[in-house]
DNA sequence: GAGCACTGC
């Protein structure tokens, strides 16, 4: 800050309390519901609110003189200097004083209602506490306490004759004859009858079934028409999850076809910002999981909904098990409703046990026989050679030294038995004793290439672990001249590459080509390519993870599981008879787990933690135990500490109103604050455009052998604001620019993007608006909308919703030592971290000069190191002011005990002043939503103002100085 | 010097 602007700011927190508002002690109009709301002037400023400031204020400046602004003499230094996070301070200090633990309870929820109290009527105000007495009420006594308010399932006698004779119509049609011909021939056809009585007699039904029964077209179709003849049709509505969206689009698209009809019919889908709604009654959606999970939010018992089929839950995705875990209590008070459990055939007595041993159906599935081998079959096959152990450094022998102990104790007897039996050669024994056989080879792989090139006709599919061995076994198979461009489409298969959108991996090559796939494990459920015949299951797959001790993601290759294995096989039988080669021995088969850990179990847990508040299931931890693999309780104290810091949850574990609104954004809590303060702030545009990418995904599509050009393209991009964040700004601007000149095909052609993403982050800013809109922190559903962008060209402004947004994910650059070298890293920490790498994805990666030492980030993710996969270098008014508990000693402000910045006392006073005020007017903007008025005239315009203006001031160049001091660097 | 895969009224 420099004179003037001290000078300024001084002046205008004088101002604070000294403005009189001609409404003050009369009473105001309240909010009002709807479009036509239009705020009276300084009506979001209560007496209340106008005291506390200028109290705050007045107090602060009368002792400007004599007070410590430090607070470090008194060894409370968080307390007098720091954020008045008013809910977290109030209830700790009453957890203090209070005695009993019956005391204590009482104390918290006299700050709940005194919370409650403060609160100005509003239409948001009633929904708050309904949500939170509800939720207190849940935790008594149980989802029973819901009332059921509306009966969803009426039965219509005229509805039920009219669908009946449609159906009969229908049944006559050609088409529809046609296509029944076809249905006759699956297997789960053949067991009709025996699924609608089970699900006629039961109120939960598990049907597994394997690939090519049937199972996920035909089910809900048998008991639709079963309702339909029986002259139930008006009070049938069936839905039916899928875990993808497009496979919730496709199996729409195939039932509706099979019935003769188009979609909207008897026959919808539902997923994210795209539906075609069949009609309400005597119908079929298909939607994704996370659809029936935002209804719940409106219709807890999902009124509307006779039949609720959850399919591909052995995938144990996060969502699915949630939902089982809903319908396990929903069918206690939703005695009419059923449910039907469809999985894979391996792991569904576990859904059974779960819903109290309800009755199993099994379909048989019919897919072509795979023949299967093992590394003793292919190294007899091939005759490779594995590296000799001798070759392999003592240190990588030493680390590996536990899997050395697997390798003796299981593998190596294995292979002594294998030698009595006979049955291979004394090559493939020796081969077989080294470790290194253990190892991913792609040197192996490119030899059982070569020998299946001398069989039969056949797409070939590999998995393997992730991009670098697709991008290194791409390479060896084009520098081998057993595999000749005429004769072989190589095609690698990445969720970031662009050949996941293109038809050539599903096409048939021409006759005299061999298709060859190297996939990851995108090819195991989300992408079918038919014509495989032969597989080869390199054995390795890479898993997110939550490592809880470290407190860190992981992304890192593990051995596959065995339904992993069984999954890559059945990809060979689809067409014809296959044949599937895995590359690890039948001894380490052995070894293999059965499932991979369900998702639940992978990963923090925030967003489910909001997901059980907003849906009013109680407390998170005894309702996260009902699970059927619930996850770890530590995991779950670890994520609501984080909620608890950012204030969504209080002490007592209820939605703060911050809460209330990030539950029902549909994004992970930190981009959903980043969206309110974006709002607040007037500056929406670049930051819906941040939230949707961050919460979907990159638009870059990078095919192999680019990732240079695309790391250029992405660093012209970012115009040197060395962000991430603002480069996909500028991405997506220059995307609508091109798009108004009708350029935007060659746009996403030279920039390698994908218009489908793009499409989608278009899409997903508008959602994001009207929601902002529909909780009245806007007044237009535009994102374009003149007054909610007032700020968005301030671009320093923009920073500092980012750090608003993804605090606390800062990172500190540290200072060089010695003679800058433009070729080493700059060294850079976070609080936890010593040493954390920036991904080369980043903008910033090559970078070696920043004018600010800090980089606020959203992902940070263990694999061959730490890495911080985006990045935003801010400077320090958005720590201050968007940090978490400031400090003043010895002349350096610290925040939260990590970010630090040298000031003076009169400086970090004033700025103590301003955040005291800041936290107060957010507090109350999120609790009282509404328009930011700008008007300096308005307590909470000059406020702002001031803000802004101190923000988009600060020369980034001269925080220099304020880190150079600080020098705790340990590189 | 590197990115398993999904998803949201």
């Amino acid at each position: 800050m420099d004179a003037s602007q001290v000078r300024n700011v001084g002046r205008m927190l004088d101002s604070l309390d000294e403005r009189d508002y001609a409404s003050k002690g009369t009473k105001r109009p309240e909010h009002r519901a709807g479009a036509s709301y239009q705020p009276e002037p300084d009506d979001d400023l209560s007496d209340e609110w106008d005291k506390r400031i200028s109290s705050i204020v007045k107090k602060e400046f009368e002792d400007d003189d004599n007070s410590d602004v430090a607070g470090s003499s008194s060894g409370g230094a968080g307390d007098s200097f720091s954020n008045p996070d008013a809910w977290i301070q109030d209830n700790t200090q009453k957890r203090k004083i209070s005695a009993g633990q019956e005391q204590e309870k009482r104390q918290r929820s006299d700050a709940f209602a005194q919370r409650i109290d403060n609160m100005k009527e509003s239409d948001f105000k009633q929904a708050y506490m309904a949500n939170v007495h509800g939720n207190q009420m849940r935790d008594a006594s149980g989802l029973s306490a819901l009332k059921r308010d509306q009966m969803g399932l009426v039965r219509k006698e005229a509805v039920d004759e009219k669908l009946y004779e449609d159906m009969m119509q229908q049944q006559n049609c050609p088409k529809y004859q046609k296509m029944l011909e076809a249905r006759k021939k699956l297997p789960s056809y053949k067991m009709r009858d025996e699924i609608v009585d089970a699900v006629r007699d039961n109120q939960v039904v598990v049907i597994s079934g394997e690939t090519g029964c049937g199972k996920t077209t035909q089910v809900a179709q048998f008991l639709l028409e079963d309702a339909v003849a029986d002259g139930q049709g008006s009070t049938c509505s069936i839905v039916c999850t899928q875990p993808r969206r497009i496979s919730a689009i496709s199996v729409a698209q195939r039932v509706a076809d099979e019935r003769g009809e188009n979609l909207g019919k008897s026959v919808g889908y539902q997923i994210r910002l795209e539906a075609t709604h069949p009609r309400p009654e005597g119908s079929i959606l298909f939607c994704t999981t996370g659809i029936v999970l935002q209804w719940l939010q409106s219709d807890p018992l999902l009124s509307k909904v006779s039949h609720l089929v959850l399919d591909e839950i052995h995938e144990r995705d996060m969502l699915s098990d949630f939902i089982i875990a809903i319908a396990k209590d929903l069918i206690k008070v939703r005695s009419d409703l059923k449910v039907i459990l469809m999985s894979a055939t391996l792991n569904a007595e576990l859904f059974s046990e779960y819903f109290g041993g309800c009755p199993m159906l099994h379909i048989p599935g019919f897919t072509f026989p795979v023949k299967e081998f093992y590394l003793e079959d292919v190294i007899e096959m091939t005759r490779f050679k594995f590296e000799d152990e001798r070759e392999v450094p003592i240190w990588v022998r030493k680390s590996n030294k536990h899997k050395d102990n697997e390798f003796e104790g299981m593998i190596a007897p294995y292979v002594r038995n294998l030698e009595r039996s006979g049955k291979y050669s004394c090559h493939t024994l020796d081969e077989l004793y080294k470790s290194t056989s253990e190892k991913l080879n792609l040197d192996l792989v490119l030899e059982l290439l070569r020998s299946i090139n001398r069989k039969e006709p056949g797409a070939v599919l590999v998995f393997l672990p992730g991009w670098a061995d697709i991008s290194k076994l791409h390479s060896l198979i084009q520098g081998d001249r057993s595999f000749s461009r005429s004769s072989h489409l190589v095609i690698p298969l990445h969720s970031l590459m662009p050949s996941v959108n293109q038809r050539e991996v599903f096409n048939r090559p021409p006759p005299g080509v061999r298709k060859i796939v190297l996939a990851t494990n995108i090819a195991e459920t989300s992408i079918t390519i038919d014509d495989i015949v032969y597989v080869i299951n390199a054995g390795r797959i890479k898993m997110k993870n939550y490592d809880k001790e470290a407190n860190l993601v992981t992304l890192l290759p593990e051995w596959v599981t065995l339904a992993n294995a069984r999954q890559r096989r059945g990809r060979a039988g689809r067409v014809q008879e296959g044949v599937c080669y895995h590359l690890y021995s039948r001894a380490r088969e052995q070894l293999l787990d059965d499932y991979p850990l369900p998702e639940i179990q992978r990963t923090r847990l925030e967003e489910i933690i909001l997901h059980v508040k907003i849906l009013r299931l109680g407390s998170a931890k005894p309702f996260l135990a009902k699970l059927m693999m619930p996850p770890d309780p530590n995991v779950v104290d670890k994520s609501l500490e984080m909620l608890q810091a950012i204030n969504a949850l209080d002490e007592s574990e209820n939605l703060t109103p911050l809460g209330f609104h990030l539950a029902r954004l549909p994004v992970d809590p930190l981009t959903g604050r980043m969206l309110l303060m974006a709002a607040i702030f007037s500056c929406v545009g670049p930051i819906l455009t941040i939230a949707s990418a961050l919460s979907f995904k990159d638009p870059f599509s990078v095919p192999l052998g680019k990732e240079r050009i695309v790391d250029e393209i992405k660093k012209k991009m970012s115009r040197g604001t060395k962000s991430d964040h603002l480069m996909l700004v500028n991405v997506y601007d220059g995307w609508e620019d091109a798009w108004r000149h009708r350029e935007a095909r060659e746009y996403c052609w030279d920039n390698f993007l994908s218009s489908a993403v793009l499409e989608q982050l278009r899409n997903m800013r508008r959602q994001f608006m009207g929601l902002l809109y529909e909780h009245k922190f806007v007044n237009s559903k535009d994102p374009q909308a003149a007054e909610a962008n007032r700020n968005s060209d301030n671009i320093a402004l923009v920073r500092a919703i980012i750090t608003s947004g993804l605090y606390p994910n800062v990172a500190r650059v540290l200072p060089q030592r010695g003679r800058p070298n433009p070729h080493k890293p700059r060294s850079i920490r976070t609080q936890y971290e010593r040493r954390v790498s920036l991904h080369p994805k980043s903008v910033n990666e090559k970078e070696r000069e920043y004018e600010s030492p800090w980089l606020m980030y959203r992902e940070k993710i263990k694999s061959s190191k730490v890495y911080i996969h985006d990045s935003s270098m801010v400077p320090n008014y958005p720590l201050l002011f968007f940090g978490r508990k400031l400090n003043y000693v010895d002349g350096v402000i610290n925040v939260d005990d990590f970010v630090r910045v040298r000031c003076s006392r009169h400086v970090a006073h004033l700025v103590q002043s301003l955040r005291t005020q800041l936290d107060e007017l957010l507090e109350y903007k999120i609790s009282h939503p509404g328009v930011t008025r700008w008007n300096k005239s308005s307590k909470e315009g000059a406020l702002l103002h001031t803000i802004v203006d101190l923000i988009s001031s600060e020369k980034i160049s001269s925080s220099q100085d304020n880190y150079d001091y600080y020098d705790d660097g340990d590189d």
